[in-house]
DNA sequence: TTGAAAGCGCTAACAG
DNA sequence: CTGTTAGCGCTTTCAA
C-alpha cells in the first residue's frame, strides 16, 4: 500500500518525530522515548508495536531538542592549529578516543595559527554548548573565555598555556627537552650551535629558545645573535635561516630546529651541503629513524589523552584549583645529532 | 551593586538566556533576538540598552535552541578512518576548510576501520542533525544510511565508494595509478613483482590489486600466487609479507605497496638488506623525497575539497543524479622504483 | 519599532 | 505500565 502523499510545501529535511512514531503505535509520546531511550517500564509487546513503528518511519531521535532539554550535549570542542600537521593528528585522535570512552563526541577546528580564527571558533564551540573545550592556543590572550568559564564550560589548554587567565594546562617539557637536546650537541664537541624556532608569541618556541640558551650557558659557549632565528615556520624561511647559519661568517657546526616544521625544512636544505651540519630537532618525524634524525621526541597523544582525562575529570566535578602538568621528552639519538664538528 | 544572589541549586552550567537579557534590559525577548542576531528594525539605543546586558550578564545564544527551532545545524561530518594517519589530516583540514567558507562547522570521528563503529558515528551525527555528511567507508555495506539520506542528510563519500547504496563518491583513481606505477617498475627491466596491499574488504585494496594485474598482463608477465599479499597493515602483518616475497623460492625483484602506511613498513624492512629491491608506493609520504621513495601519489586536500564542494552543492539544491568522481594519481619518481634487478 | 504568543522535539515530573 | 503536562531557549508569526 502506498503511504499518503506527504505535504509537500514542508521544510526540507522533514522528518517523523517521537509524535509521529507514538501515533502510529498508537501509543503515547513518553512511552516511545522510553524505549527510544532503552528505559524500563514497557511491556515487550508495547516495545515491539513502537520498535516497528521506528523502522516503518525511519525515526532517528532529534537529539537537538534533547540536548536543549538535558542541558548537557555529549560533546567536547578541540581548537587546535592544523589538523594538516602531522603532530595534531595522533593529539586529536587521543583526545577523541577518550571522548569516546566517556560517551562524547569530538568537534574539532583549526586556527590555522590565527589567534581571531581561534577565538571565533571556540566561541562558537562555546555556543554550540559543548561541555568542555581543549584548546591549542594560537593567540596569547585568552580572557575572551573568561565569561564561558565562569557558566560551566571546563576548559583545558594544551602544547601552550593560557594567556592571561588561570587553567588548566597541559605542555611538553620544552626547556628541559630543548636544553638537553643542545647538551647532547655540547657533549658531541659542538661550540657553535644555532637555534631556530617558532615564532617568538608562541609559548613553546620561547621556552625551547630558552632552553638552548640554558645548555649555552651550562656549557660557558657564547651566543652569537647571528645562531638564533625565530620566526615563521614556512620553509622559505627557515631555509634562509639555514643557509644564513651555515655559510655567515661565524659558521655553525650543528644546528637545533624549534620544531618538526623547521626539522623537516633543515633536512632538505642540509642534505644539499658537502660539509656535515649536526642537526637536533624538536619532536618527532615520521621516517626519521630511517633518516638518522636525532630528535627530542615528545609524545602528542599522550598530549592529548592527558589534556582529555584532566577534562572530564573536570566535568566531573573536580574541585582543585587549575594547574600546570609538563610532559617529559625523550632524546632519540639517530646519527645526525652525534656528528663531530667539521 | 552587587547582583542578587543566584538560586544555587540550579542546573550546573546555568547561563544566562535571552529573556534573561531582556528583562535586565528592559525589553522584549524579540528584541534581544533582533539585536543579537543583527536583524534590522532596533534603535541605536535601544540597542546599546541589550548589548549592555549581554556583556553585563555574559550571555551567550544557545544554538542548540536555534537549531531547533530552525532546522539547519550549519555542521556537516566527517567520518574517517583514523585521524592519526597522515593521510587524512589533509583531507579532513580541506573539508574544514570548505565547510567553514560556507558558515558551517565540521564534526569529525574515527571509525578505526571498524564498521560497527563507522555506523555508531555516522548515525551519531545524523541524530545530532548535521546538514550533511562525509564518509570514508570502513564497511562495505552502507543500507543503514538510507533513511536518513531519504530524509535530506546529503551525503557524500570519499576514498572508497558506497556500498549497496547509490551515492556520490569522490575517488582516487586507484586502479590507474597502480597500473601505471608497476608499469614503471616493468619499464625498468623487473619481471618479478610482488604486491602488498590493505585487507580485501577495501575498495581501493581491490582496485590496485587490480592496477597491478592489469600492467603485468598488459606486459605478458605472470604473477605468482607468492607475489600477491593483501591484508592487516599492521607493521608484522607486512614486514612477514616482505620477506616471504624477497626471500622466497621466486624471489621478487620489486615491490608496489599499496598504500602509505605498507610503505613506509617496506622501506624499513628493505633497508636492512644487501640486496636492491625496487619499490614504488601508492600514495606519497612526507620526506620521501629525501629517502629518494617512489610514489603514485594522490592528493588528499584535493580528495577533501572536491567532496565537500559537492556536499554543499547538494546542500543548495543539486538535483543530478548521484555520480563517482575519479581523481588522477601522479608518478614522482625519486630512485627506489627506477633500481634495476638483482 | 517593538513585543506577546506559539511551537520546534524532546525529557522531567507527575498522574492515572 | 502508561500517558499528560510543562517547559528547555530560541525563532516565527502576527498584532500593537
Amino acid at each position: 500500500m502506498a503511504e499518503t502523499t506527504r505535504h509537500p510545501d514542508h521544510r526540507y529535511g522533514n522528518r517523523p518525530t517521537m509524535k509521529d512514531v507514538a501515533s502510529r503505535a498508537g501509543v503515547g509520546l513518553k512511552t516511545v522515548s522510553r524505549v527510544v531511550n532503552g528505559e524500563p517500564g514497557v511491556t515487550a509487546d508495547t516495545e515491539r508495536r513502537v520498535q516497528e513503528a521506528i523502522e516503518a518511519l525511519g525515526f532517528r531521535r532529534n537529539d537537538s531538542a534533547r540536548v536543549l532539554r538535558k542541558g548537557r550535549t555529549a560533546s567536547v570542542g578541540l581548537v587546535l592549529e592544523d589538523l594538516a600537521d602531522p603532530f595534531y593528528g595522533p593529539l586529536s585522535r587521543a583526545v577523541e578516543e577518550v571522548a569516546r570512552a566517556h560517551g562524547a563526541l569530538l568537534i574539532n577546528g583549526s586556527s590555522a595559527e590565527d589567534p581571531d580564527r581561534e577565538r571565533e571558533l571556540a566561541l562558537a564551540l562555546c555556543a554550540r554548548r559543548v561541555d568542555g573545550l581543549i584548546v591549542i592556543p594560537a593567540g596569547d590572550d585568552h580572557r575572551y573565555l573568561e565569561p564561558e568559564m565562569r557558566a560551566g564550560v571546563a576548559t583545558v589548554f594544551v602544547d601552550r598555556p593560557a594567556g592571561r587567565i588561570e587553567a588548566d594546562a597541559v605542555l611538553t617539557d620544552s626547556f628541559g627537552g630543548a636544553r638537553g637536546g643542545v647538551a647532547h650537541l655540547v657533549a658531541h664537541g659542538h661550540r657553535r650551535i644555532g637555534f631556530i624556532g617558532d615564532q617568538p608569541r608562541i609559548h613553546t618556541a620561547v621556552e625551547r629558545l630558552r632552553g638552548y640558551r640554558a645548555a649555552m650557558e651550562d656549557a660557558g659557549l657564547p651566543v652569537d645573535d647571528a645562531w638564533v632565528s625565530l620566526g615563521s615556520t614556512d620553509p622559505g624561511r627557515v631555509r634562509d635561516a639555514v643557509a644564513a647559519m651555515v655559510d655567515g661568517p661565524q659558521p655553525v657546526t650543528a644546528l637545533f630546529a624549534g620544531n618538526n616544521r623547521v626539522t623537516v625544512t633543515a633536512v632538505r636544505e642540509l642534505s644539499g651541503r658537502a660539509r656535515p651540519v649536526a642537526l637536533v630537532g624538536f619532536d618527532d618525524i615520521e621516517l626519521a629513524d630511517l633518516l638518522g634524525i636525532t630528535v627530542v621526541a615528545q609524545d602528542a597523544a599522550a598530549l592529548g589523552r592527558t589534556a582529555a582525562e584532566r577534562l572530564f575529570r573536570r566535568l566531573e566535578g573536580l574541585p582543585e584549583a587549575p594547574a600546570r602538568v609538563e610532559l617529559p621528552t625523550t632524546l632519540i639519538a639517530r646519527g645526525s645529532g652525534e656528528v663531530p664538528p667539521a
